[in-house]
DNA sequence: CATGAATGAGTCTTCATTCAT
DNA sequence: AATGAATGAAGACTCATTCAT
């Protein structure tokens, strides 16, 4: 029986380019580890996701735990990549702050299994280090607080731009896990929504761009 | 080598009531988990630490899963009788959400192992049941709605009172959770302040009862 | 399918005192991994051939590695018990000599697999420590060199008493190597009388006792 | 980028003669075997010191095995001839055994592997074949039962020539594997000394020729 | 031919649970 | 009832060997 000349069925050995096999490893990695926990995840059912050996596996990560690593490493950089992206070329400070505001919580709307990560991470390495998102988010605050200062937050006190920037933050993190522990709660784009409106108050605006 | 019969020295095999045995076994078990995870506490690290045997444990609990939830169910049990004390006799509205907002916090403040075990129980038990804080929750809901119609809530439109109590509890449950995952974050009290200050921009509210 | 009440067949669980199943394992131990040496066994070779299961060989020994040594421990200390044994008594130091030499080899004689042991702990552990047999010989070396000095060696020169005891002691333990090395060598005891003649002729001494 | 013409650069893909090829995968086998023993060693640490990618080993010898076998026979070899240098031309037979046992134990001291080697080899291969050190020394005894009988062994009984050449070609052996094993002994070459002065006893020679 | 990426069988060790005492 | 010795299923990781390139 051998392989088909199209390649279509699975050819027992195939070859690619590292960074390919990485990638497929990782985003096989990321719904089994979100589904299992890290504890139980056997990394044969990686394996097997990816459609590639054990061996292989251990190839491109020396450890189970560095491949679950790399696997919120990964996340991380696609979330904060997208929200960039939804907000390149726009100018008016309140609507970049919403759309960041939309298009963060549609990342997690989109990628149920990223706030699954988050809580694995957290329940098995806590004393390890900080986790990956929080140590990606310190990266990019500068940015938030830049935002905050344009949209006029601070000049009537409490909040200042950098206490809102880690209060929304948190908030907004929060919510997402908050979404997805507790049962019967508004989707996701409507807690998007609310956090606009509790911007709003804070900013004493009543205009709020349609979603 | 019979024991002596005064109980002095070491009791091997004491006998006590079923109730009490049961109470320090739960006692034992809330650091145990909280520190090692579900899945990484030996059981007998819990029997070690409660004075007794392993098979003492499974007299009681039928596995380390129900041992597990038991000590969460007996955690929030705690937490909501304490934001109860603190509340009662106290006729004003308004000091009566500050003071629910401080005694929630301090709680987690006072017991850093409550989040870890959420964090476990999530990790660990996702698909399993409704989690027990939220379960619990749920029962306690009406009596927050009132609260807030007092407060006023609702009158100004968004958000209404039932809004509000699902908004503000989850965003004191995700301040919670966020504290515990986050590095250099502020003290919880100084959460509660915060939680405090963001209510009275909701209800415009400026004068706010100190701590 | 109840056990018989004859206690006959296997108890699925029995309780033992703990020094009892400690021999019974390291007895069991010996013959297996001088059989497949120490990597290549696999620890519930040995568990099944104790009649126990695995977790209960990890009770007594913290590795493998710890078995393993412990096996060597107890085998030398075998040895040289034996050895003891056969000449408490005797006064005359040329027949002590002779019986030790023959008490020796007679040991190796009934314990193949004590070579094999010494080979894999060699071969394994070559840089992990002394190996357990000459660790224990150091401590029994002044008995010899006393018996040397007794026999007169040293008198007429080479080899003095101490070079005597190293020179024996090695030549021994080699040919009991290479006995079990080569293929079609004389027996073990007849590697003794030979080291018994050799030994007469550094002594210029003419009457061996026969064995 | 095609390798320069030159074969300067590394050479990725060099082309050798496969006799040459052979003999550098054997010279880089036998310290790796030696090191870390058969069972442990990887394949791909004698790849990469023979410079040789992993599949090319498996071109010239079919399984690890097959590899280590052949560094043996190698080693072997090597020694047999190095003895047999030393003494061609001499006439005296009482010179040729004492250079013989000189240069024999000369070879060991400069090649401490070749007896990690032999240790690996009966520890990994015992019940598969006869030791090639042993196999080796068959085709060779003769040689040695006319040297002992030009030095007189036997005239005096025991041992014949056929005996001295088995207890004292072991005695050589075992002394080796010894000094490998045991701790604080004397150098190879005052064992050599030792075996000589031995060998004098047994002739009641005196003279020794200086080393 | 030469390479080294890919494979997956093989093993030590842990720990929830049972049960003889 | 209380104990803790005994059990054995489960799973990370290695490395000899194969084979696509």
């Amino acid at each position: 029986m051998p392989p088909s000349a199209t390649e279509g069925a699975s050819p027992r050995r195939s070859r690619k380019p590292a960074e390919q096999r990485r990638a497929e490893i990782l985003a096989a990695a990321a719904p089994v580890f979100a589904e299992h926990g890290y504890r139980a995840t056997d990394v044969q059912l990686i394996a097997d996701r990816a459609g590639v050996g054990k061996g292989t596996i251990y190839r491109f990560f020396a450890t189970k735990e560095a491949l679950f690593l790399a696997t919120m490493a990964d996340l991380v950089e696609r979330l904060s990549n997208e929200v960039d992206a939804r907000t390149t070329g726009i100018d008016d400070p309140w609507e970049v702050a919403c759309l960041s505001i939309r298009s963060y919580f549609a990342f997690f709307e989109r990628h149920p299994e990223a706030v699954e990560l988050f809580v694995h991470e957290r329940a098995e390495f806590r004393d390890r280090c900080t986790p990956v998102y929080f140590a990606h988010s310190e990266t990019r605050r500068q940015r938030w607080v830049d935002l905050n200062r344009a949209l006029g937050l601070g000049d009537q006190g409490w909040p200042t731009p950098e206490q809102a920037v880690d209060l929304f933050g948190d908030l907004m993190f929060g919510a997402i896990f908050v979404n997805a522990l507790a049962p019967r709660r508004p989707s996701l784009a409507e807690r998007a929504e609310e956090m606009i409106r509790l911007l709003a108050r804070l900013l004493r605006r009543d205009n709020v761009p349609t979603a």
